[in-house]
DNA sequence: TTGTAAGCGTTATCAG
DNA sequence: CTGATAACGCTTACAA
């Protein structure tokens, strides 16, 4: 049988309600130090945990958070997690993560679950998300914030990277090297951070007046294996180029696979620029250069903000946007 | 004014046990379709979400999980969590997922967080546990498995990989390539895991009439950083050496950059093999031969195991040993 | 300084 | 087929 605070109450000879001030332990609680010590030794004798539930439900909070993820197995998000759970677990909260593979419905249904679940609030990292739940959030008060993803919707909290400035940054950079016929390869256009960047890149070619060639652009899923198919799909297109911008980390390294097995040489054939500066960006041969996107901080913030929110210690909406920088490594060089 | 079941009884004019009956959906129970109807209308109407901790306090089960692992950004770890997942979502349960960063005490304070939480049962990725907790979950027929971990105690459940197998798989591979003289960067000799690759070596070289030379092995951190100075390390020995086995794929790319650094080119120096066959194994130059753990797998299987305990579908110690297969790639050739 | 009692939102037992 | 009612384990006025 489990030991609940009326066994300790009844063991230590006192009503639950003075255990229960022990262990909640308010500053104001006036409790005989004998009594007290008498309650503590018990509650050791008999392995006594509280059940945070029970209290969970008397209190109506949690302590919970939710996070929602496309992949866990994805080092950005997993980063990204990493940082959040560190403020989290400094706040004395915990989080329940999980997946939605990508899938719009999974993550329709895991959010009404953590809501169902009372977590305080919810990280959402996920692409996308339907009106009506995000009405739903927003009608019921329901504090959430937005990592990595920013709604063209006044109303909504997020943490952010200046996606602009990291493409400037990059493009800026091939651009120095003496590159003019840069191909990107680009996410989807529904998703913001791809979207962005792609904007950055035609917005970098007018500043140093180099025209936008939609020859040079071939949109792809942000994963390893759309980078690999769409470099294919830019050979085949037999247009020119000397450098290539891909929208993240992800298309680079499958790029980079792909342009192995055509026979090409980075930087010898094409300089390579990617955006995340995910733990492989070192790995490859030759290294990636990147914009380093700070993840962790990114988390970190997020979860911050959402436990203001969810403190009432922050009642306005919060956007924050951090600044990325670039990380110049092996696969840019300049042009001879 | 959050919904409650009671609001819903109330506007459908019926009384809450109705309301209940409808939402948890037995099938035995026996309610008119029209007022099923009725209910299930204005639970729609008043976008009601059942408040899954009240659920939890009088059922006594939460349907959650904890998973405890040392460090999610560690890609082992979320192909591990994302197995577990799988399982867990398809049987209806959420995970809890908390990082120790391999500290013995954090790993204590968040397993007793967990079982305060009321988490049904527990999956243990990490490589320490006190005697105190293990002995307190067991006493109080705590469900709880082990994954990657084997305790020397008949008594816990745990799911793992057939190490000494998988380290056999990496020696003969060398050894059928001509190498004998064969350095080891083991693991900390702690963790059990590393433990039987080292004792796998040995009976290796043994079983191939080689000699086993303690000048060829070092002890290191399962980490690239650890793999990066346990080469520095190694070379200092100058002993001889024409391949390595690396008792993880982390080692093994530290011991890369080092090599690297050094000059020394793999595998014309000297042949490589690591063990996991993480991710970045294929994306290093050259790519690293390894042994492929199943982690998904491990993951998942593991949650499998742990349901059915909690369930009491099992009530017998569950202990399930995969199968490890060796990669070839280009870290490893033949000697000549 | 401590105890009593009500209530958090559900589910389960027992009637009707 | 449906409704009262107690209980899950805790916190918190309020009383003593």
């Amino acid at each position: 049988m489990k030991i609940t605070l009326k066994d300790v109450a009844k063991m230590a000879g006192v009503s639950p309600s003075t255990v229960s001030r022990v262990i909640t332990k308010s500053k104001d609680l006036n409790i005989k130090d004998e009594t007290r010590q008498r309650i503590l030794d018990t509650i050791e004798k008999l392995d006594y945990k509280p059940n945070v539930i029970a209290r969970s439900l008397r209190i109506k909070s949690t302590n919970t958070l939710g996070m929602i993820i496309p992949d866990i197995t994805n080092s950005f998000f997993s980063a990204l997690f990493k940082g959040a759970e560190k403020l989290a677990s400094e706040k004395g909260f915990s989080i329940i993560l999980a997946n939605t593979d990508d899938n719009l419905a999974k993550a329709e249904k895991l959010i009404n679950n953590m809501r169902q679940r009372q977590v305080d609030g919810l990280l959402l990292a996920t692409t996308h998300i339907s009106d009506d739940t995000l009405h739903s959030m927003n009608v019921n008060k329901y504090p959430h914030v937005f990592v990595n993803r920013h709604l063209n919707n006044e109303i909504e909290s997020y943490v952010i990277v200046d996606n602009f400035l990291g493409t400037t940054l990059a493009m800026e950079h091939l651009v120095a090297l003496g590159h003019s016929k840069i191909a990107h390869i680009s996410g989807p256009s529904s998703v913001d951070t791809a979207f962005k960047r792609f904007e950055g890149y035609k917005f970098s070619l007018e500043r140093n007046d180099l025209c936008y060639n939609p020859d040079l652009v071939v949109e792809s899923e942000m994963t390893e294996e759309g980078g690999y198919k769409a470099f294919y799909e830019l050979v085949k297109k037999r247009v020119d180029f000397t450098a290539v911008y891909a929208a993240n980390d992800l298309i680079a390294v499958g790029l980079m696979t792909a342009a192995k097995e055509k026979g090409l040489k980075i930087p010898e054939d094409f300089s390579l620029v990617g955006f995340d500066d995910l733990p492989v960006a070192d790995k490859t041969s030759p290294s990636l250069t990147t914009v380093k996107v700070p993840l962790h901080e990114m988390g970190y913030i997020a979860a911050d903000i959402l436990i203001k929110e969810i403190k009432g210690e922050k009642n306005y909406i919060n956007k924050i946007i951090l600044r990325p920088e670039l990380v110049v490594r092996e696969s840019t060089k300049s042009i001879v």
